[in-house]
DNA sequence: GCGACAG
DNA sequence: ATCTTGTCGC
């Protein structure tokens, strides 16, 4: 766990503050070919609310059988408001805090939102990646930065988010169901582009999920649990 | 100034 | 994300 970026992401108070913690979690990505058959446990995170309280699902599956081994719920305030391109700051505490209460050891993260797709290459799943120094998987359900051609109305066509300033592909763009709204999937940390689509188009099992399992599963709790939140 | 804008 | 009814399509 990186702490130092922890603490200045916890502490960060203003935009220029923000700024200058994703310029140096920009300089930690690392890019891995990961090896697929060597995951054994996947975990999806996902944030609901009411009014400013959060409520965080993290949700542990075994990557072979998809049996889920455990599930960890977070209730709290959150501090920080949300600014596009500036998630990280309100939901990385309350995903930090569900992970530290888990005992099974996660080997990847699929997180809900950009990872490298983001102007700095600092979207909430790399944040996270740098501060976790564990393998995260960018899943987004609508475009925060790039520019795309929608991939044709068939199951898992794709296409690249390319960075219109520096023509990088920073992305990839996923029919994952059919005739539904493609998926942006972008790298979190420690692991490559094609790894992050290969790992994302087997968690949606041939078109029956838009979204990979583990995130479906962690956002129905997480509306669930809202309803026994009281204002 | 104008438009874009994860959850 | 949340609010919020009926409705179109597989």
């Amino acid at each position: 766990m990186n702490f130092e970026i922890l603490n200045k992401t916890l502490s960060a108070k203003n935009i220029y503050e923000c700024k200058n913690v994703q310029y140096l979690v920009r300089e930690l990505i690392e890019f891995r070919d990961i090896d697929i058959s060597l995951l054994n446990v996947v975990a999806g995170v996902d944030l609901s609310y009411k009014g400013d309280i959060g409520i965080c699902v993290l949700v542990v599956f075994d990557f072979k059988t998809m049996d889920i081994l455990e599930q960890v719920v977070t209730v709290s305030k959150v501090s920080f408001p949300y600014i596009p391109g500036f998630l990280a700051f309100r939901e990385v505490p309350l995903i930090v805090d569900s992970i530290n209460r888990l005992s099974v050891n996660v080997d990847l993260f699929i997180v809900d939102g950009q990872g490298v797709a983001h102007p700095r290459r600092a979207g909430i799943a790399t944040h996270l990646g740098v501060i976790l120094e564990k393998p995260t998987v960018g899943c987004a359900k609508s475009l925060l930065y790039g520019c795309y051609i929608d991939p044709l109305n068939e199951l898992n066509a794709t296409t690249d988010l390319v960075d219109p300033v520096t023509n990088e592909v920073i992305g990839k763009v996923i029919r994952t169901k059919v005739s539904t709204k493609p998926i942006f999937v972008s790298v979190g940390n420690y692991i490559n582009l094609e790894k992050s689509v290969e790992i994302v188009k087997r968690l949606t099992f041939n078109g029956k999920y838009r979204i990979p399992l583990p995130t479906f599963i962690a956002d129905k709790l997480s509306k669930e649990e809202r309803k026994k939140v009281i204002l």
